[in-house]
DNA sequence: GCATGCATTTCGTAC
DNA sequence: GTACGAAGTGCATGC
């Protein structure tokens, strides 16, 4: 049996049901007319209204409202869940320690309770970071400009890491900051203090801002600056174990 | 009528409760083996496995593994869903414009499709925000320091903002960096940064860090700077119209 | 609409 | 376990 699900169900039933799916380790879906109490890093309070709540395996803990993306309260993984019933209403708690929160679930009514029992080894392929784009650089330093060479990934500062170190074709030390996103004033800021950092050099050090784009006011400081901007995109090959075929991605987006 | 639901559906019956669920603006809930796509900031493949989708009337599209707090693939409100049948797979769509990106749930088998037509006006009451600790020094100025007075609040510098600036008993400029949770090395130079921006005054200018807590690397970085720290819990009053009382949420809690 | 900064950020990774 | 930084960050807010 992969799925138990019951509409409407009386609160022992809901009791009953969400203690079968924790100790089956289950993935739990509750439709409910409920409130909510979050107390930890910060303190909330949410009315009485319909909502959906997900508990994991793993102890996520998810109240979500019909509306935006993220949930409205949650519990982070580890958490301990524990149900019971009390004055009517059955309550659906996590708890954790470090930090110490805890998050309660107050159930008037479940519209449907059900739980869950699936497959899942897969794991997201995912390209298109900022440790791909100094992956590709040093793969091949070219996409920077000609004759660059990266010397250092990661280089110590006393005001952080430096993305990329290296020189370019006439032997300038080149700071990279990079960035997978449109770069901000804050990545020019950032960089201005990687660059002050060889203040003393004798040499003329360059920095340069690596983005697929920049705010027009990144490109005036740097500019105000005597800094650099050099367009790139971040790769987005996936692995090569799993290459995948677009064309039933893409195939019925003829919209 | 409030909650729609069905247990392994043929595809022809997914495709229609979901049709059903978008057009009637309900917040949808499909446990289903799937493959998932996506592409748009990065670009993402997952291969086959079961997961729990949800579809909320804004749009918001949200896919979950049986693990982790986050969902392994989304898209934000006002992304547009559609529902097809391709080659016996019904394919959950959902594109939006700015960023251009799109998320596809290829859905082998559904265990479970629902939606639900729910009632929620409430809106969250949260407190414990760095803003909260402006509000309270502001409204309180002794948290910080006898004959602290506040002048004032987002300060601008080439740096950033000061969250806020004020005198001390001496009359000395005195610089506050809030935190709303423990405070890292990045808080002191930032803090660092802002008192630097008056290194021409003649006068001493303070800097504060306040926080509930902050690292060990944090605190010797303020010592090594001349500079302060300040433990400062967050408020966690809510607001006066909603006035909970707390009984039912510790009342369980026994163990 | 774009830019900025906080967040119960989460999550990975290095130490 | 803690500290640090990126993220398809989301989200409110200010402009």
């Amino acid at each position: 049996m992969k799925v138990v699900e019951e509409k409407n169900p009386d609160m022992e039933r809901v009791l009953e049901i969400i203690n079968e799916g924790l100790s089956k380790r289950a993935f739990i879906t509750i439709m409910a007319s409920c409130r909510v109490y979050y107390d930890g890093r910060a303190t909330s309070r949410l009315g009485l209204g319909d909502r959906i709540i997900l508990i994991k395996s793993d102890g996520s803990f998810i109240i979500h409202q019909d509306r935006n993306l993220e949930p409205v309260n949650w519990q982070p993984p580890k958490t301990k869940v524990t149900v019971n019933i009390h004055q009517g209403m059955v309550k659906v708690r996590g708890v954790r320690r470090n930090p110490s929160e805890s998050l309660e679930a107050e159930i008037l009514h479940a519209h449907m309770v059900s739980y869950f029992i699936g497959e899942d080894s897969e794991s997201l392929q995912l390209a298109g970071y900022e440790a791909d784009m100094g992956d590709l650089i040093f793969k091949d330093p070219e996409v920077i400009e000609k004759g660059f060479r990266p010397t250092s990934r990661e280089y110590h500062t006393p005001q952080g890491f430096i993305d990329i170190m290296g020189k370019d074709l006439d032997g300038n030390i080149t700071i990279l900051e990079l960035k997978s996103r449109k770069a901000g004033t804050n990545a020019v800021k950032q960089l201005r203090r990687y660059v002050d950092c060889f203040s003393d050099h004798k040499e003329r050090v360059r920095g340069v801002l690596v983005a697929p784009s920049a705010t027009d006011d990144a490109l005036q400081l740097l500019e105000e600056q005597g800094m650099e901007f050099k367009v790139l995109e971040p790769p987005r090959e996936l692995g090569n174990d799993k290459v995948v075929t677009l064309e039933n991605f893409f195939g019925s987006s003829s919209s």
